[in-house]
DNA sequence: CCGGATTTTGAGACGCACTCTCAACTACGC
DNA sequence: GCGTAGTTGAGAGTGCGTCTCAAAATCCGG
């Protein structure tokens, strides 16, 4: 029911939109930063936007990138993801269906997914605990294909390096 | 299905003999956590394990508190789990198998639940994906039976509700 | 039971990921 | 242009947890 709306001008337009409704401005840096995040991805920390909406307009703080992710997620463009050991994480929103996630711990690499029969498993395992659910949060973490030991014949490093480097 | 053992000295024999097998030390300190921990069900806080613990014994800090959930993780005692919009709690797990949780996002309540259904799929789908897990996490939150409205005919609760009511 | 090597402890400094404060600075309608 | 309300950057503050270090406790061999 959703319409399908490639990544594009689209959603710059219902920020506006968003931003008009609530009696806010826009400003250099919510493009910059909007602009940064809608040409990015997957999923990116404040880092790596940050890196990313300097490049477009060095006049941008950290302190408004992360006001800006918030206002975003208000505006249900963005979706901060919380993975097991690295900071947040943002994802566009936008038209998008739910989806869970793959998380490789070696390279960082995250793919989505998303499987109608355990989302139908957990909302009657909780509705047989008498919960409602309103949300949830399922995380597959482990090693992806390229990351996985010892294939004899595979070659792990050229094109898969997810920058991604993790300190823990 | 699984042998209850009523949280016993069992557990704490098997916190020496990790302790031992390092060459670690036995302390005062240690033991009325250990206690503490092994003497609540459920989910602990490191603030709820402080109080406890220093109820056995005043002179406790934080820090050993920290310290010693590391150690009973690395020792196979303990496991944090990190919900969503509280504290790091930490559970028993010797001896226990797994399991994931629902959380009430009214009143904290954690119910734990397993579902090997669930659990084929997710190994399922991550091999279809080329992953191998080692590990998953996944947490459904709601209302819990208690704190759902009590719908006088109108729907109440839309996905919002933040009120953080820490359980005691 | 003692002495000394070794581990542990408490207090506070520190780190990280954010959020808040506030004075200076826009954006934008008139 | 003006005025005003929203916005920004810098830095202080917060929550949660780890690290540092000197003092204290544990353990072990004698
Ligand atoms: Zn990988
Ligand atoms: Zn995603
Ligand atoms: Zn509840
Ligand atoms: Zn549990």
């Amino acid at each position: 029911m959703r319409p399908r709306v490639a990544p594009s001008p689209d959603l710059s337009s219902s920020l506006s939109a968003c931003i008009a409704r609530r009696g806010l401005k826009s400003t250099r840096q919510r493009q910059a930063i909007l602009g940064a995040f809608l040409a990015s991805s997957g999923h990116v920390t404040v880092v790596d936007l940050l890196a990313r909406a300097r490049a477009a307009d060095p006049g941008v703080s950290p302190a408004t990138v992360y006001r800006t992710l918030r206002l975003l997620a208000e505006c249900g463009l963005a979706k901060p993801q919380r993975f097991h050991g690295s900071p947040t994480m943002y994802e566009i929103v936008a038209g998008r269906e739910h989806h869970d996630h793959l998380v490789c711990t070696r390279c960082g690499r995250v793919v989505e997914f998303e499987d109608a029969r355990i989302e139908r498993l957990q909302t009657a395992v909780a509705r047989a605990r008498g919960f409602t659910v309103t949300s949830h949060r399922m995380e597959l973490y482990g090693l992806c294909r390229l990351c996985r030991p010892a294939r004899p014949g595979r070659k792990a490093g050229s094109a898969g390096r997810r920058s991604r480097a993790k300190r823990r």
